[in-house]
DNA sequence: ATTTTTACTTGCAAAACAAAAGTAATAAAT
DNA sequence: ATTTATTACTTTTGTTTTGCAAGTAAAAAT
């Protein structure tokens, strides 16, 4: 897992770990959507495939950015949950959000509007928090 | 170009045109490391294989990202620079180093700490006007 | 006891990526 | 004016990654 960067610099690194298609997605389903077992993954219609969300989940898991873990009366199910780290990512998310609104309606005229993102616009700050925060209520958060 | 988005999410939008391992490395470098011509950049050591590059300059043309024009007394040097749609990841880009920086050095520690990410981490907002207006009058900026 | 669900893994074709070499036009040097 | 070097690519040839479909194994539900 280590060095597999390609150099020394911020940028290029972080973009060594979520620089892909799939990996922000995943995120923000796990922060925005509440997804937060491999089915609430897969049945989405935005699905990954199974062995690209497996092996992202287990990427994730390996920099500390999801836990995995189970409830105690279902020995079967994992579910997934963002820590720090993983939560760490909301700005950047926020800013991609926000970048996207103002900038690529030119070519795709459906992009969705939603209250969130009208929050976003209003107070991107207090989003941030408020999105973190709720996020940590919804899943009884514990985690480094 | 149009319709290659996979869905109506905004944010999943974004990554539809900048989730990839190099298109931001691209921009960084354009909007922090002053590059501009294509010799520039395959000259980096952070080096992006030709056809890669080619393509993505390409990519990044068509969403009006970046502008390419020529010198007056040189017909063959192409100048590539980043329009208002570009410099609006500039946020992202930030963002992108402060999470760098608080969360993966333990997988990387060579990772370069230099003055601007101080200034970042000092003040955010101020630093992003200053690196966007710093872009600006270092190309003699005037397109949209 | 049988069926269904969950969390995967495997196999394979297609697409994207990457290193190296090649090319064509322009610019610089002699 | 002619040769050489530079710039901005393109092409070729692998290799890697992606993504669909199908399969599997354990647990849970019926």
């Amino acid at each position: 897992m280590n060095n597999n960067f390609r150099c020394n610099c911020p940028i290029t690194s972080a973009l060594d770990i979520v620089g892909d298609k799939w990996t922000l997605v995943i995120i923000k389903q796990m922060l925005l959507e509440g997804k937060k077992t491999f089915k609430d993954f897969s049945a989405s219609d935005e699905a990954v495939a199974s062995n690209i969300l497996s092996s992202r989940l287990k990427m994730l898991e390996e920099f500390k950015m999801i836990s995995k873990e189970k409830l105690p009366h279902n020995k079967k199910t994992n579910i997934y949950l963002l820590t720090e780290k993983g939560l760490g990512l909301t700005p950047t998310i926020v800013e991609l959000t926000l970048w996207s609104d103002g900038n690529i309606r030119e070519y795709h005229s459906s992009i969705i509007s939603d209250s969130r993102l009208e929050m976003v616009k209003n107070n991107k700050e207090k989003s941030i928090k408020i999105i973190v925060e709720s996020y940590k209520q919804n899943t009884g958060y514990n985690k480094t």
